[in-house]
DNA sequence: GCCGTTTTCGGCCCGACTGTTTTCAGTCG
């Protein structure tokens, strides 16, 4: 069972209680939500938890669910989800999806209509809504009736919060309405919260933040956006939009005293203020957008604050960084002042994983711009050193020694432009496929024209994670690979990428003195977070890549560093921040 | 049902908005 699937059932558990009797199971539900969420925000299939008996250090599960987790595993099912789902059609929760549908009303209506088919639960409960059944009903109304067509139908078509993008897709959003709100004349600042603020991967919806002493007409402007597709709720301070393309925006407003904690607040995320939220409690205080209130003084009025930066102060905190705004121990460091200082961009000297445009005739895609254009891209980004990492000649379409000269010529090609240019210092490289034997394509002879090889698997995904890890191993063994590349081979929203047994490639790395990449192409974004952050506490040394194709697309330095960032990689983690001298003795084996 | 800087017992975030209501329930983030 995958992690979606299990955490979907622990959802429903949390649904099922919230019908029966939600004042009775008010904690458990809590409790089955939260442990649901964390599960779902769990890129380590839990499957390998429960084989290394260690289930119980995933947060938010303890000795119940980790029991019932148990059962599920060795036998298949857990009787009491059984007793705790007995008597909830399973429609309900297929209703539940949709968004605006919570559980409450997703039961009423499989009651009221006897919706018992999960399989056209939504295909009836539309029928039903055409014909005008629904309006009648105690607690409903034509209103609500509209509103349930309409989410039916959206939800079909994957608007909303359905779908979710990749960051720089989110970002172009972003800064568009973030342009066109800028032109009201009542806007003293605006800024991007939410996941896209914290860099999550993916992106479900946009947050927006704007300090206005004139609320009301910033969300008139906000709802005139003029590529808007529809209003889906509008208040006094607050509002979201859908634009077109189907892509859902919220707004929110405080006066510029309060803006620091509508920053925090809208950051997100939902754990971490949770966190903070009850850290504040114990303390006598009580957190919100609109800034503190103290509880211990009778109707002491809220203080606001106007910068993050005192907000978390009041608090007794360090600034927390948003990319770890996760509540995974970022605030007890925070009240100890002990946060890591993270890996930043300035601290970015190169980039090794570039594919010119050179003829190399490689397996896979050639690169669009030319070496000297991309060195010059690389000036301009200010790097000391850079590495080029072309596909390796097609195996099967090259002798040996074809594949040899056009390494050669290649190398001949960047020592042509270099002679002259001394501003940069440019490694030889090649991303070289592991094949799934975990030989690599191509033979010593041409291996050694190199500074060093990246390696990757790019074919036959489909390993299990023991051979996957032999073969991945295996690849790096050679003396001339250094750093293995999107290790995981995910593509976000298309495939899940294969599995390692990470213990494994984290010691293999150590001892051998390897990198693991993490790629910034923002589809990959390879490795993700949780696997940057065990790597990190192993003392992995790892390597940020941009893996372009284009020299406008070594922008995309920032996306990498970003989940460097989430994983809490700090520079000295991060072989990217090395001088040319120093990164050269690593790439020669010594000692860092 | 989970969790720990006052706690292994006794807590558990906070507010906005909507529709159907005359004061609130449901949903969302």
């Amino acid at each position: 069972m995958s992690n979606e699937q299990i955490s979907k059932l622990l959802r429903n558990v949390a649904t099922a209680y919230t019908i029966k009797d939600e004042a009775k199971f008010r904690f458990q539900i809590i409790a089955y939500q939260k442990a649901a969420d964390s599960i779902l925000n769990n890129s380590i299939e839990l499957l390998d938890y429960y084989k290394d008996g260690k289930l119980q250090d995933i947060p938010g599960i303890g000795v119940s669910i980790r029991g019932h987790l148990e059962e599920l595993f060795a036998t298949g099912n857990v009787k009491y989800f059984d007793w705790a789902l007995k008597g909830i059609p399973e429609s309900v929760f297929v209703l539940i999806e949709i968004p605006s549908f919570g559980p409450k009303k997703s039961y009423r209506l499989v009651k009221e209509f006897k919706l018992t088919n999960p399989k056209t639960v939504i295909k009836d409960l539309k029928k039903i809504a055409i014909k005008n059944k629904i309006a009648s009903l105690e607690g409903f109304g034509e209103k609500s009736q509209k509103d349930i067509l309409r989410a039916i139908e959206e939800f079909r078509e994957g608007k909303g919060k359905t779908t979710r993008m990749v960051l720089p897709f989110a970002a172009e959003i972003s800064d568009k309405i973030l342009t066109y709100l800028r032109k009201s004349e009542h806007m003293v600042d605006a800024r991007t919260l939410g996941s896209l603020r914290r860099m999550v991967p993916t992106i479900g919806d946009i947050d927006i933040a704007v300090a206005s002493n004139n609320p009301e007409k910033i969300i008139e402007h906000f709802i005139s956006y003029p590529y808007i597709d529809r209003i889906i709720e509008k208040g006094s301070i607050s509002a979201s939009i859908l634009v077109s393309g189907g892509r859902q925006i919220d707004l929110m407003v405080q006066p510029p005293n309060a803006f620091g904690s509508l920053l925090q607040h809208f950051t997100g995320s939902k754990n971490h203020n949770i966190a903070l939220r009850e850290l504040a409690l114990r303390k006598g205080l009580s957190l919100s957008e609109k800034g503190i209130k103290n509880l211990k003084m009778k109707n002491s009025k809220i203080l606001q604050y106007s910068s993050e930066e005192s907000f978390y102060k009041t608090l007794g905190l360090e600034w927390v960084p948003p990319e770890i705004r996760e509540n995974t121990g970022e605030v007890e460091l925070s009240i100890k002042n002990k946060l890591p200082k993270l890996v930043e961009v300035s601290d970015i000297n190169g980039d090794f994983h570039l594919h010119s445009n050179f003829p190399i005739e490689p397996s896979h895609d050639l690169g669009n711009n030319t070496i000297d254009e991309m060195i010059k891209k690389a000036i301009l980004l200010k790097y000391s050193h850079i590495g080029f990492s072309e596909h390796n000649p097609s195996i099967s379409k090259h002798t040996k020694d074809q594949m040899y000269n056009l390494i050669k010529a290649r190398n001949d090609q960047i020592d042509h432009i270099l002679s002259g240019n001394k501003s940069i210092r440019v490694l030889k490289l090649l991303e070289i496929d592991i094949l799934p034997s975990g030989e690599l394509a191509m033979d010593d002879r041409s291996l050694n024209l190199l500074d060093f090889a990246i390696v990757s698997i790019h074919s036959v995904f489909s390993m299990d994670k023991t051979k996957m890890t032999h073969r991945v191993i295996k690849g790096l063994s050679h003396p001339k690979a250094k750093v293995l590349a999107h290790p995981t081979g995910r593509l976000l929203n298309e495939r899940p990428g294969y599995d390692l047994d990470w213990e494994k490639v984290f010691k293999f790395c150590k001892e051998n003195n390897k990198a693991l990449e993490i790629n910034a192409w923002p589809t990959r974004l390879d490795l993700s977070d949780q696997i940057i952050r065990q790597a990190v506490s192993q003392k992995v040394k790892m390597i940020i890549n941009t893996d372009s194709h284009a020299s406008y697309q070594m922008e995309n330095m920032k996306y990498g560093v970003a989940m460097a960032r989430r994983g809490w990689a700090q520079k000295g983690d991060i072989l990217n921040s090395l001088g040319y001298n120093k990164f050269m003795e690593w790439v020669k084996g010594g000692e860092l």
